[in-house]
DNA sequence: TAGCAAATGAGAATCATTTGCAAAAAGGAG
DNA sequence: CTCCTTTTTGCAAATGATTCTCATTTGCTA
């Protein structure tokens, strides 16, 4: 599970130090969007020194390193997952917050030609729905 | 130009004034994206007094209802524009900061088509793409 | 035109994130 | 295993973007 941690850090030069492994686990053991905060709160449960200023120097190194991927799903602050397997996008109800992925290869596509056609290097697709969830439209009451 | 302006604010019940003339104002003369500081000072040149608290709260009416989008093109901080007739997305240069509108039709498609199979109720569809752009690309000198 | 609620200006406050710096820890060499 | 150099960390202060507070001003309706 480290493994793949240990091989990008080694692969960029990077030391591999007990914090990076914990926001690492963090966010495996979480299939939810953590955002740094929550990030901070889940690893201070196994080390309770760790600071939120390394959590957030943390999530910037894996990104660089291209181990995870930040999200503005709302308008407010960043969400962290790591790099999916297979590229996916995201809805958030507006109302309840829930954030549903899904993937839809004409995305991809569409990039695709974009990219040939306008002579781009391309790399991070976001592509980011809001709206209401089937629960939240159908329950219209304050 | 401006009857528009009006003609929203008055269905919201919300007043005419002149400095959600002034922004909206700004919005339409400037085709960039702007961000709010931007707005704020390009306001100024015609109402020093305008203060940038306004500027925001104009910026949040504006989206409220419906005539201006938001949008996190960077990761920092937010640029605003007009909502446009034909709907569009954005990629972002990340050497040269450059900005490029695009449009393709099969990411409406795949939309729809997920908000049919998940029941959901889309509002808003942000595609955020970033890389290189053509001449950045070809560019690698320091 | 008067009166009231909504909007503004100015600056303080807040939130998310970044930074400076001294102390702690990682990893290579011996 | 220990030493040394360099990277990381923790803490707290700094920053940048955005929001809020409140006294004052301004739209709009009667």
């Amino acid at each position: 599970m480290t493994e793949r941690l240990v091989s990008m850090l080694r692969a960029s030069d990077l030391r591999v130090t007990r914090q990076r492994q914990l926001v690492w686990e963090v966010l495996q053991q979480s299939h939810e969007h953590l955002d740094a905060e929550a990030v901070h709160t889940c690893a201070k449960a196994r080390d309770p020194n760790i600071s939120l200023a390394t959590v957030y120097r943390t999530l910037a190194t894996l990104k660089e390193v291209g181990l995870v991927e930040e999200h503005r799903l709302g308008e407010e602050h960043a969400h962290f997952e790591i790099v999916p397997q297979t590229p996916h996008y995201h809805f958030t109800c507006q109302a309840c917050g829930c954030i549903i992925e899904f993937d839809a290869p004409q995305v991809m596509q569409a990039v695709r030609e974009l990219s040939k056609r306008e002579d781009l290097l391309i790399q991070h697709v976001h592509l980011f729905l809001n709206g209401l969830c089937s629960q939240c439209q159908h329950q219209q009451e304050g």
